[in-house]
This record gives C-alpha cells, sequence and structure tokens, in this order.
DNA sequence: AGTATATTTCGACATATGGCGAAGTAACGT
DNA sequence: ACGTTACTTCGCCATATGTCGAAATATACT
C-alpha cells in the first residue's frame, strides 16, 4: 500500500503531472521542464524527486545535466498502469496539448543555450 | 485535467482509499465505514464527500441512513479507470485484506445497533 | 409536538505541502 | 587551479489538508 500511496501523493499535484506527460516518448534535462513550467529550479528539483520517489521516472546523469525519463516496463505493474491511466486520461486536454506544443518549441533550443537564458533571469 | 485532479487529489490520502477499497461489490452505510476506519464521524464524512466529488464514488439516502457506493458504469472513463487500477494494485496487499476480515465482522452487526453504540462512545 | 438518531457543516488546530531564494555540490571549460 | 554551469539541498513562508468536537440539519419514533 505505501508504493500505491506514493504514487497517488506524486500525481496529487498539477505541475507533476504535467512534468510526467511532459515526459511522453523523451528524455528532458531539468531545465527543460523549468522552460516549460515556468517554475524555480528548485521546485522543479523537488517535484522530479517526489516522481522518481515513486517509481513513475527514473533519473540519469551526463556531465552537467540530468535527465528524466518515464519508468520502463521494468517498473511495477501499479506503477505502469498510472503512467497509462494518466496519458489516457489525459493526452486529450487543452492544457496538455498546450505543453506538447510548447515544448516542440522548447525542443528546437539547444540545450546549453537554454541554460543559459534561465541563469540571466 | 480538472477532473483527473479531483480524483488523484481524492485518492493521495490513506484512509480515502481504504474507504474506496471497502466499498467492493456492496453498499455500506455512513456508520460502517467509521466503525472501519475509527476515525470521527465528520472526518468520515468529509473524506466520502472528497470522494463523491471526485465522482469515485455515489451516495443515496435512505431514511436517516446515507449509503455509499462504487462509481458505476455510467461513470467517466477515467473514474473506471483509476477504481480498477486502485483495485488490481491494492486488493492483495496486507492492510486491505485486512479491512475485508474486519468488515466481514462489522457487516454481521445491525447497522441500527451499530451506530447506536458509535453515540456512547 | 417533541425527542432521538444519523450525518453534515462549521470552526479551530496541527501538520503537510508547494513555492522561492541562498547556499551547497558536482562536472565541465579554460 | 579556478570560475562557470546545472542541479540539489536547506531554510523559510504561505497555503492546503486531515482531524476533531460542537452546532446544525434532516429524518424517524413516540
Amino acid at each position: 500500500m505505501f508504493a500505491f500511496m506514493m504514487i497517488t501523493k506524486a500525481l496529487s499535484d498539477e505541475n507533476r503531472v504535467r512534468s510526467l506527460l511532459a515526459l511522453h516518448g523523451r528524455e528532458l534535462c531539468v531545465c527543460q521542464i523549468i522552460e516549460l513550467l515556468g517554475l524555480a529550479p528548485s521546485t522543479i528539483s523537488k517535484h522530479m524527486s517526489i516522481l522518481a520517489n515513486a517509481r513513475l521516472v527514473e533519473g540519469r546523469q551526463e556531465g552537467r545535466w540530468r535527465y528524466y525519463r518515464l519508468a520502463g516496463d521494468e517498473a511495477p505493474d501499479e506503477v505502469r498502469e498510472a503512467i497509462d491511466w494518466a496519458f489516457r486520461s489525459l493526452s486529450k486536454t487543452p492544457r496538455i496539448r498546450q505543453d506538447a506544443e510548447r515544448l516542440k518549441e522548447i525542443l528546437k533550443i539547444d540545450p546549453e543555450v537554454l541554460c543559459k537564458a534561465q541563469n540571466r533571469a
């Protein structure tokens, strides 16, 4: 039951759900998620660690960058089912579609440039 | 997205999840849920209204008693899927099995007697 | 009508949670 | 080596949430 509650708590915040859905079919580095949600880096970092503790996402370090991706097929059933449920329920909603559009733009920018730009702001 | 978030927030509390699972295959009146969880009536009432607002359960008034049951087939897909996910993930866990056992005992008691007993305590 | 009963609403409180900025950490570039 | 960069951890604050008990509501019984 503990693992299940970790998942439901992780999914009970809108910004975390948006982050999760943004990972559909690709990895994102933290600065790209920051750009998408428009929150402070420390906030995003905390959100991603909550998603990771629930096993919904996995993190991977590559040099200075940390990439997050959805949990893979090796994840427990309850995790896979939660992710599938979220996608089926939300992928067509305005908010998530909008995020998907915004993400296309963000992905066009070289991450190197994107991160630097954030430091100035 | 709003409806989905209502569901995840409703499922993000352990006592609400236990209440939901207790409704498997039957209605329960509020005093039976009170007995199962051992919380104050006002607390249970609030929990059930959160579950009901999320459309996960439906309430039915019968005389002085109010019965709650799981959302039926007419509920939106996201609701049905959430319920199925919760049951698949949790029905075998110790906590939920234990609740099911306890519930068997509670159901043996005439609700009339059960509610009166709670008033004294 | 008046009392008892079952549940909800209200008001209060303690704790949990989401948010930020500052300081810390780890990896890269020069 | 030293600063820069990308992210995390920490400390703080405001708000949200779970809980209770008291009061309100609604229904039944006498």
